[in-house]
DNA sequence: ATCTGTGAAGTCCTTCACAGCC
DNA sequence: GGCTGTGAAGGACTTCACAGAT
């Protein structure tokens, strides 16, 4: 039993962030009509270390057969079920600019264990109009889309200026998963879970390396220059 | 000098992750006309501790006064200058898509020291088109492109099954920096650097959380089933 | 008095390396 | 022989708590 306990509580969140992608790598597989796996190929497969991928996967349980590997059907039940894939996940999106009307062009979300319910947007002139096959509702369906489509999960594709409107909103609906692509903080109750997805972060972290990169090789060069001139 | 050093080689991965975020609640301080904040100011607005906060800026170098606080405008700049940003990257957008032309409206690039120098695809049928005030362009202008406007980072924003294809062609142009929006993970030679932005995967984390916090309900339901059973 | 900058301690995650099982 | 599952070691990051500066 206390086995059981910790490969339902205990799964560290870096192993949790990873599952998704051994997920992934395992439908392709499958799709190419690989039903056998060692954690090596799996691992490479992901882009991670083999080790890495063993702990992580000790975590959900003994799914392995030593000396052979993982069966891929198998492991990938077991991955979505550690993940509670299992059912549907009914999300909202709240924003129907650029980004929310390519989210919600978005077929990943269908393959991947999640519905879209409806599509909202704050703005009076978008609500009614269509996006795709759906019609845009306002912000008031919220209460509604909690309590009859028990939805779950919310995702803020609005400009930062409203995104903190909108999160209020969407925890005052009940809503306590958010997914936020606005480039802001969000102030919400601890019991609400956060993730955001910044692509300025994303382009700024790579400019560090790539500056990095270009001032190491001007050092480079400066020591040649010393050199010759000594 | 080992100072320097330090300050320029250095920075731990995790510390440079949340320099933008730094940067933006500083960027939101100063447009509020604040010009000087403690870090318990400024790790609130950014969502960290203000024990992480000073530990990040440290590693920067000692840009605080203490019993006072950090200047805005000045600390803003160091960041700016840790993160490569004083100067304007050129960056290329490949796959003109729903997702791809969503990147290309994203104001947020110019105003955070990016420069969409370039959108690209694949397919011919799309290319002279316009998106925005551009046209689109095709793959074999990447070399040009690098060599003109020395282009340093790609993002990907095509379906998985195109993305390799797309990356090698980054990686043979000489782009060394990618960010990439496909669902899949991209194999490339060791000095190129690439970073995965992923809304599955961040939907799944969020499924997890939801999942494991409906299943602690299940179990308290159960407890109490089982007091009043007893 | 106040707030920064930082060693030291603590926590979390990764990697190693091998026992255990097929 | 080959591969998984896992304690143990190692490394990275976070938090603590206080010395040091104004």
């Amino acid at each position: 039993m206390s086995a059981d306990v910790a490969a339902r509580r205990g799964i560290p969140d870096a192993s949790v962030a990873r599952l998704p992608g051994y997920l992934q790598a395992l439908t392709n597989l499958a799709e190419r009509g690989i039903s056998s796996v060692s954690s090596e190929e799996l691992a490479a497969a992901a882009g991670v270390s083999s080790a890495k991928l063993r702990k992580d996967l000790s975590h959900l349980g003994s799914y392995g057969v030593r000396g052979v590997g993982y069966e891929v059907d198998r492991l990938a039940y077991e991955i979505s079920t550690a993940l509670g894939l299992t059912q549907d996940w009914p999300v909202a999106i709240v924003g129907m600019g650029n980004l929310g009307r390519a989210l919600a062009a978005y077929s990943g979300f269908a393959t991947r264990g999640f519905n879209v319910v409806a599509l909202l947007d704050h703005d009076d002139s978008l609500v009614g109009t269509s996006v795709g096959k759906r019609r845009v509702r306002p912000m008031a369906d919220l209460d509604a889309l909690v309590r009859e489509d028990r939805l779950a999960i919310g995702v803020i594709a609005t400009p930062a200026d409203s995104a903190q409107d909108v999160a209020d909103r969407l925890v005052a609906a009940g809503v306590r998963s958010i997914l936020n692509f606005a480039p802001c903080v969000l102030d919400v109750p601890v019991d609400v879970m956060v993730r955001k997805v910044d692509m300025s972060t994303e382009l700024q972290i790579l400019a560090f390396h790539e500056q990095r990169r270009t001032g190491e090789l001007d050092l480079a060069e400066q020591s040649v220059v010393g050199e010759v001139a000594l």
